[in-house]
DNA sequence: CCTGAAAATGAGAATAGTCTCATATTTGAG
DNA sequence: CTCAAATATGAGACTATTCTCATTTTCAGG
């Protein structure tokens, strides 16, 4: 197994975080494989190289483990999204660039694509973490009289289930860039941008 | 237990098709409780009032029965959903139709929706079944020059997670006539009609 | 090197659910 | 009402997985 992205966070540090580390990383690649539910315990320290009852030393159940896995991941990519919207100032192109560049994100690392995703249904504090940023940039566009919507949660649900499926079809069938422009002229419309300017503001990820 | 659908399909015929109509009846509601993954066959016929064995005189396994039972509803929905759309002709009326009459069918009978929902997920063949129906009237919409966008499987998607997240909210919240006009706008918009026609579309819902 | 503390090990006990089958019960056609 | 066929039963064999713990191995500071 490739060293994951736990593994390299605990290089360094006592062997009881690197053996965490790489538990964690192994959960992400069963996971990734066999979904959430499917995996088993067994599966996990098999796929870590070590004994079953070590998964006992570090954490209490699976459920345990996949929290940690989950809001691990979901740091990380926080910690890249926010690097990267740094200085962008219309709300538009904010969400848009924060759509592309989520799905990007996970397009590299297609295996935590299937813990958060699993995540987000499963563990509400995870959902409403990665709702903070999206109620931002849509409250901005309101109040830049770019959208016009009414900024609920179910408004935020409806957004996030549009990523949702643009990010599994994604994994099934393979990156593809339209997937992602569309996603994003779909939220924009969805936000109530009138079409022909959600098309416009799409054009900054480049040409069709 | 209440007397369910497919008991309500078997009354008069033999012994057999009834003890059969039970065991759907008993998944339907098992499902509903426990969600698909975590329900036991024991659960089932328990909640059915049957032995153990009987289930294998019936289905060979826990995804036979719940392909049936999911197969048995979506029949119904649509049988029940046939009926209410006949003579309705502007596109725009007609996907708002299905969507709130199939949300209103759901929330009549809650069970009935994590069986769909889930499904939906894990079969392509009842997906693809759904489908069906919403393509011919976007189809119709584009035709008409009411909607505008590409009629893909990638939209097809996107609307049906609008469609999901409407139903899963109000499956938690309890049924909210706002949520589902909310679900009708947003699908408009996401079909490309301008925010205002949109609004104006979903007035046949009643007042809000 | 030593050495004691920390960590890993893996055999097997405990738990959970599926599935079989010899037997008991019910059904409905005659 | 009778009886052979159809159906239901549920104890327990089987399979799968979790979880424990006495023992072994590794590690890091002296």
């Amino acid at each position: 197994m490739r060293q994951g992205h736990f593994q390299d966070q605990a290089t360094g540090q006592g062997k009881r975080a690197r053996t965490r580390a790489a538990l964690l990383d192994a959960t992400v690649a069963v996971v990734a494989e066999k979904g959430m539910e499917a995996a088993k315990i067994s599966d996990i320290t098999t796929a870590a190289g070590l004994a079953n009852g070590t998964f006992y030393n570090h954490f209490t159940d699976k459920d345990e483990i996949l929290r940690e896995a989950a809001y691990g991941l979901g740091l990380e990519v926080a910690r890249q999204l926010d690097a990267e919207m740094a200085g962008i100032d219309d709300a538009a192109r904010r969400v848009v660039t924060a759509t592309s560049r989520f799905i990007a994100i996970l397009m590299i690392e297609p295996d935590w694509a299937a813990v958060l995703l699993g995540s987000a249904d499963h563990l509400p504090g995870m959902r409403e973490e990665m709702f903070r940023y999206l109620r931002g940039d849509i409250e901005l566009g309101v109040a830049q009289g770019r959208f016009n919507a009414e900024v609920t949660a179910f408004l935020l649900d409806q957004v996030a289930a549009l990523i949702a499926v643009a990010i599994r079809v994604q994994l099934q069938e393979g990156a593809d860039p339209t997937v992602t422009r569309q996603v994003c002229e779909n939220i924009l419309r969805l936000l109530g941008m009138p079409p022909a300017r959600a098309r416009k503001a799409i054009e900054s990820l480049g040409p069709a």
